[in-house]
DNA sequence: AACTATTTATAAAC
DNA sequence: TGTTTATAAATAGTT
């Protein structure tokens, strides 16, 4: 694949054998990596160089890929003595496999993939479960879709009524006789006349120029600007 | 590398997945052992495709290339022996376990059931899902109605066609001199010998040879019983 | 699966 | 090793 084509034997000068590793070790990791993201396969590869050197990669995990290769391939030489409770486990394990098998397969065919063994019974009931599965997805989505405009409603309503409390109470303060500066220092005093702790005045006035506040603050940021007027 | 470059994601279209996991794994596989071969390295390539299905390289002995990667990777804290295999059994179990749980849990959304914990962008994830999967399921749906279609048509024109001839057939017997003027002058005869009319008899000739027959060879073969019979 | 237009990988040279 | 370049290989899409 390159200048001229290279025959395909042990390389002799260990030089070469170096470079030529290098680059090729790269560009098979790199095929590798390619074929697992591209198919969804499960891929290990474990390359030593002549020096002895490990390369590794895993799409996954390389102990679980070699746990499911030594489960594939362990299908030989099993003479040992728990023999029984080996065949349970592995009956247990080949069952789970095969059901976890199935269920891959129906949820792939509901993706509408390997639909080529189905007949058109098969498919109509796909179809009906396929749309009775939608129906409730938009349901469930609708109603979520609900239940969010209705709490941005509540949410709404409720600081429209702070809101209006607050004109109110910009109403009543900015009617009090001289005004301006007893507001400034007799903040206690209007706070009683209004039923209000200072505390809850203070909190209000504070979140206004606070940012990511859901509970009403831009009310009272809104309210700021009446404050101007005030002074 | 192709018509096309392609873009390194999961590809969606399961047969196009299989195609190009046939492909590549052939390619990479060649290039594990030019890599193993050239450079003297020892490489072991361990491929499950999407469907489990298991392909393997090992430029000596797989068993002990694995022992060789264990040993170098096992710098790590490997106290117990017989705890590794039982623990290395028992997650593989749970994993499986864990698994199937996930599998069946999307099977069940995908049917519209515990939707509960979704949110709204999981929900038109599933949607979108859904949607495509019935939109998969209703084309192959088609395609095989489509083929049945097309396959009635061709065994009707193809019925058509030796109705046709069958009718040319009787004419031309039918007109064969003394023969023919027996037939014309003595149908009722004949027919009451039958207790058939003319049309009844061609429809019966005819269905009878349509029965299951795809080639009609026989067609002209049941005819020629009755045609013996005229003369 | 066989066929190509392309994209990639890579051998040689630096 | 990294870069460059000419060429061999691999492969995506098509039939």
């Amino acid at each position: 694949m390159a200048r001229e084509r290279r025959e395909i034997k042990r390389i002799e000068s260990a030089a070469a054998r170096q470079v030529t590793f290098s680059k090729r070790r790269r560009g098979l990791f790199k095929k590798a990596e390619e074929l697992s993201i591209l198919c969804d396969a499960d891929v290990a590869l474990i390359v030593f160089s002549s020096t002895g050197k490990l390369s590794q990669f895993a799409s996954s995990s390389m102990n679980e890929i070699i746990d499911k290769y030594n489960t594939h391939s362990k299908n030989l030489g099993k003479t040992d003595q728990p023999s029984l409770d080996l065949n349970l486990e592995h009956s247990k394990y080949a069952n789970l496999n095969e059901q976890l098998a199935e269920a891959s397969l129906r949820l792939r065919q509901m993706r509408g993939e390997e639909l080529e063994g189905l007949n058109v019974e098969e498919l109509q009931q796909l179809e009906k479960n396929l749309e009775a599965g939608l129906h409730r997805v938009l349901q469930t989505k609708d109603q979520q879709f609900l239940e969010q405009i209705n709490e941005l409603q509540r949410k709404s309503s409720h600081l429209a009524e702070e809101n209006m409390q607050l004109r109110n109470q910009v109403l009543i303060v900015s009617q009090i006789p001289t005004a301006g500066k007893q507001v400034v220092a007799d903040t206690e005093n209007v706070i009683t006349e209004d039923g209000q702790s200072s505390e809850s005045v203070m909190t209000a006035l504070h979140s206004g120029s606070s940012q990511d506040n859901d509970d009403g603050s831009d009310v009272s940021l809104k309210l700021g600007l009446p404050c101007v007027a005030w002074k």
